[in-house]
DNA sequence: GTCTATACTTTGATAGAC
DNA sequence: GTCTATCAAAGTATAGAC
């Protein structure tokens, strides 16, 4: 494995356990093995490394959506298959998706990391919309913009809640009550 | 207004736009006007500071909650007013629940900080459980627990997603479904 | 690509005068 | 309670040898 990637993962696991502003070169220099020097070859500032961790984020994300899409036909199980997504990224609690770990404190995020992680939302933001326009039940009556809307809240919010206790069993209970809903809607249509 | 208000304030504004570790004492220096000796004297360390901050937060929160109880009756009436708590931390957009910052960078937490963090979430959805025990009605059939925690995480996810893009109206419409939920309880209670 | 060495800045924190 | 002065440590970043 490249250098350069040891790099990327080691700062994707500290920037989602941590936050991007309390961790340091040292840590990575550390996590990696070699002089910060050479960390600053690789990444000539901490910002161009922000940038390179957000767009590989959303890269994996994007390929994630559409294995989703090969993998399942109906809107409910491709919600399903996006739950879990979110529900592995929490790393036993220890973690958040890198895109709520940014957003959280989105005011101290360099101009592009912060457009970056904001078209990372957009993304999900709109396939959820498709999913979710898809989902013609009874169950979800509302603007499919607004259940999507929901839906990422939901799932990112579960995520904070279970890395504020160290406890992935605070995102299963919170997610239950969608769904229940969603598999009651599976059966009916 | 005595200046050890005053840097409560300041601390806590920055923690909730920015995050703990991405503000310094030479922030709250200008943003309070007295230089960083005269902090220290009024918090020893910048933990000691996290600490007051999420402990007064908890404070008020549950003061909010008392004054929520005491002007509504129904729950859902007080489900929406909580909501309004929410809703009325983003500040346009622009800052989070205390509770939301600290919890996303908790690896980075002071010991005595992140259980302060933990309990502000227990407070909540303990509070949560009961009103959800209390709204017994077809809409909302899961465990009041789960129920809880589905409903702070909507709120907690909806702050993230509207500081992500900082536009508050994300936040409205994630949460919309949910009213109109609770709204379609309310008229068949 | 990686290293040592170093520059420069910021940070959290303390000592002691007023 | 607030100030100036100061500190050691940590932070980001660069220069130049190998």
């Amino acid at each position: 494995m490249s250098t350069r990637i040891q790099i990327l993962d080691a700062g994707e696991q500290l920037a989602r356990a941590r936050g991007l502003e309390a961790f340091s070169y040292a840590d990575l220099e550390k996590a990696v093995g070699i002089r910060k020097a050479s960390i600053h070859h690789h990444f000539k500032s901490k910002a161009d490394l922000a940038l390179a961790l957000i767009e590989r984020y959303s890269e994996r994300f994007a390929d994630a959506l559409r294995d989703i899409e090969d993998a399942h036909v109906t809107p409910q199980e491709r919600l399903r298959a996006f739950t879990g997504l979110y529900r592995d990224a929490l790393a036993g609690g220890e973690q958040v998706c890198l895109c709520v770990a940014f957003a959280a404190g989105r005011e101290s995020l360099p101009g592009t990391v912060a457009l970056a992680t904001r078209s990372f939302q957009e993304m999900a933001l709109a396939w959820l919309e498709v999913t979710f326009n898809e989902l013609n039940t009874p169950e979800f009556p509302d603007d499919p913009q607004d259940e999507a809307a929901a839906f990422l809240a939901l799932l990112e919010g579960a995520q904070i809640m279970a890395r504020g206790a160290s406890d992935p069993a605070l995102f299963d209970a919170a997610i239950r009550p969608f769904i229940r809903r969603l598999g009651v809607t599976g059966l009916k249509a």
